[in-house]
DNA sequence: TCCATATACTTGCAGGTGCAATTATATTAT
DNA sequence: ATAATATAATTGCACCTGCAAGTATATGGA
């Protein structure tokens, strides 16, 4: 068989399938269910930010977001105050207990980093970075 | 706030969910559902190809990929035939109508490596691909 | 041959996801 | 001030996914 061009989509979109397989079925153990982590961390990157937001920069629906934040809250890991500054919004906040849930997820995250890189040179760490987020980049702005 | 350290996998999955979103509504007002195009594709890439493989090759679970060769069968876009030489086994091919479709769903998936990569240098795709085909193996080889 | 194990596929089930419609609150225009 | 529009969040729905269990066929050993 002829072996097809490379595609920079294919690469990508079975690397992500692999990553959340792993990663999903890690945090299961955890009383994490599919994707929660994803929330705790971004969350933990902007305490007090709301739902809204925390979509964008996952790249989720607002839908999906809403469920999560519910489960996270249920866990005990998310404190959900009301916006001060806006009736219609929430602001969300790790608990104790999600702080701590955080320390574990982070360190599986930096595992499956360095599995993923572990074996790059910094140089090459360096230039995958940058052209990772170029891409990301080009792919926001081409969003109509 | 501060900026948090970069990491490959917080900046794959967001491009990949940016993809998918972008990808599946598209193939979707062409009664493609979502995933459907994985499928499609990844079965042109080798007709005669039974879904065993076909689900290795995705990265998908072989009941999901069950599900999506009934369907794609269903809408006469894929030829699905009994492996002489394996009776638990199918042999999947792309019918003429699978064919045709194929051909849009390829430009389509151009037109995303386009807006992916298109401003990256001949020598930044190269690398480009490199690294990240090494992350891949990486992460294959770390799966017990 | 006969039995145990492995494999390709399927099905039931428990979620997760996006989209569209809805509700409550903000913002803007008149 | 009031009405029209926009926004944050929620809910119902359809559908996709993975896992576990089940079926049919293959393979290998006694």
């Amino acid at each position: 068989m002829l072996e097809s061009k490379w595609s920079p989509g294919r690469n990508i979109s079975r690397i992500y399938r692999i990553c959340q397989l792993d990663l999903d079925r890690a945090f299961a153990e955890s009383g994490l269910g599919k994707g929660l982590y994803l929330c705790l961390v971004e969350l933990a990157r902007q305490e007090g930010i709301n739902q809204k937001t925390l979509a964008e920069r996952l790249v989720l629906d607002q839908a999906s977001v809403t469920r999560s934040v519910r489960r996270l809250v249920a866990m005990g890991c998310v404190d959900r105050r009301d916006d001060p500054e806006d009736g219609r919004a929430h602001r969300l906040f790790l608990s104790e207990k999600g702080r701590h849930l955080l320390v574990r997820v982070r360190e599986r995250l930096d595992e499956w980093d360095s599995a993923a890189i572990g074996n790059f040179s910094a140089e090459e760490r360096k230039i995958f970075a940058e052209l990772l987020k170029k891409m990301e980049l080009n792919l926001m702005k081409a969003r109509d």
